[in-house]
RNA sequence: GGAGGGGUGGCCGAGUGGACGAAGGCGCCUGUCUUGAAAACAGGUGUGGGGCAACUCACCGUGGGUUCGAAUCCCACUCCCUCCGCCA
């Protein structure tokens, strides 16, 4: 959610920015709504406070008519102001009450504004590739892709995924599997014992509140699993329910930065990319992903920013997957997104670039969502904090990325270094 | 699923429908005292909205209702706890 100050004081820079994203969002009624919310306050609050006043006098005469020195004029004369002014007040209330939901309305609609380091454009094509590291591995044969590869070693089982589930759902068997186990370890000890983050184990089906709190809902719930009977939707990320932890506190001097990492399954009903990218696992319903998160001072979230992609950049360079990052435009970063870095990793097999990670700063936005504040220092007014999440690393293209990057010529899998521990032996065979 | 109990300020905990934003205690902050600290004593100590100063309004799980007036009464919902049943 953005700031109504903001937008009250300076609706050209918001609708500036909100215009890089290519939103073309009309303020003036929103800014109206406002305004006359304010003047019927003012005027509610000055009504109510004479009402206030002559229930309390009511309220004496009361108890002076009780030890026999009432004055019924008086009361009578009272009571019928009193409850005419209840009238007009609760009409008031009525108009407020209205405004208050159209401004809601609109308020949870509108996108993050994107900073001023991210770069102009509209759509992928002006995305900037910000850097990368390794070089695509050179093949003196011609590597499979990950689907035949998977099928071949009988580690990914697409058609018995589509019997019990569907399209779009997949089985991992036999090295798959551990193999996916292995890497989650192997993630989570990462970050938890090098790069400082504290491990949560979190619930996959979240109220609606804190889908509108990380952004989600109202806009997005196409793209979401729903269960009607109990009111509940499955999280398309763990950013989710992290971002709707600390709802509604105030966390005290010194409790920031928190730095939280969680694994835990992904639902996307995947309706906007309808018949792309159909094959193979990179677009599934379901999968696995350890996804970092930070709550920060906003005076450090830049630097989180870059600290968060470094921490995934980390898992790409120790699992030897040659990738670039690439700096979002305004028009490709998501809805509660300030600024976005996504890494992609090269998978020779299908010959993509695939998108294994996304690390973004929300700035104040989710924290105004979902009331995430922290207090600066002791005694100090209460304040947005900002927000930031991370893949680190989502599953399903990671293991996509091993698959082809490390086949050899006759159909195997080498296990990459820092996995072999895990897994128990060196390599995918048959 | 059945039966019962309960949600009050950072915490504990009072609260007969009328000056309750809420007693008391703890904690915390400031001051006095002290070389310093502790103790003692005094004062202060919630969040949000409007104005953005004085001030004012709202908030006692949430939402409705009754009333001139609700933390207090009524209804619905929600969460927590205890016991029974069921499942693991």
């Amino acid at each position: 959610m953005l700031s109504i100050e903001l937008i009250r004081r300076n609706p050209e820079l918001v609708a500036a920015g909100l215009a890089r994203r290519g939103e073309e969002t009309a303020l003036a009624e929103l800014i109206d709504l406002d305004a006359s919310r304010r003047v019927w306050v003012t005027e509610r609050d000055e009504l109510r406070a004479t009402h206030n006043e002559m229930s309390r006098e009511f309220g004496k005469l009361m108890a002076a008519s009780k030890q026999g020195g009432g004055d019924e004029e008086r009361m009578t004369a009272l009571r019928a102001e009193t409850q005419s002014t209840s009238e007009r007040i609760e009409a008031l209330e009525n108009q407020i009450n209205d405004a208050e939901a159209k401004i809601e309305t609109m308020m949870l609609v509108l996108p993050n504004l994107p900073l001023d380091s991210v770069p102009e454009g509209l759509d992928e094509t002006a995305n900037i590739i910000d850097r990368s590291w390794g070089d695509p591995r050179t093949f003196d044969f011609t590597p499979q892709a990950h689907w035949d590869l998977g099928e071949q070693l009988g580690v990914i089982d697409m058609e018995r995924g589509s019997k019990i589930s569907g399209a779009r759902f997949y089985v991992l068997k036999g090295a798959g599997a551990q193999l996916e186990r292995a890497l989650i370890n192997w993630m989570l000890n990462v970050h938890t014992r090098e790069h400082g983050y504290t491990e949560m184990a979190l619930p996959a089906m979240v109220r609606e509140q804190t889908m509108i709190g990380s952004g989600n809902l109202p806009k997005f719930g196409e793209n979401l699993y729903h269960d009607a009977e109990e009111d509940l939707w499955l999280l398309p990320t763990a950013e989710v329910p992290l971002t709707g932890l600390h709802r509604d506190e105030i966390l005290e001097p010194g409790t920031l930065p928190i730095r939280y990492v969680a694994q835990t399954p992904c639902f996307r009903r995947e309706k906007a990319a309808a018949g792309r990218d159909t094959r193979g696992i990179k677009r599934v319903h379901q999968f696995s992903k350890v996804e970092m998160y930070k709550l920060v001072d906003p005076a450090d979230s830049a630097a989180e920013l870059e600290t968060l992609v470094a921490d995934a950049e980390d898992l790409c360079q120790r699992l030897g997957l040659p990738y670039r990052i690439l700096s979002l435009c305004a028009g490709d970063i998501g809805f509660q997104s300030a600024k976005t870095y996504d890494i992609e990793v090269w998978s020779p097999g299908c010959e993509e670039w695939l998108e294994v990670s996304s690390c973004s700063t929300c700035e104040d936005f989710q924290a105004r969502r979902s009331n995430l504040r922290y207090r600066p220092e002791a005694g100090a007014r209460p304040q947005f904090m900002h927000t930031l999440n991370g893949s680190g690393l989502a599953l399903p293209r990671i293991i996509i990325a091993i698959l082809e990057n490390y086949q050899r010529a006759d159909g195997s899998v080498e296990v990459p270094d820092v996995l072999k521990p895990y897994m128990g032996y060196d390599v995918i065979t048959a």
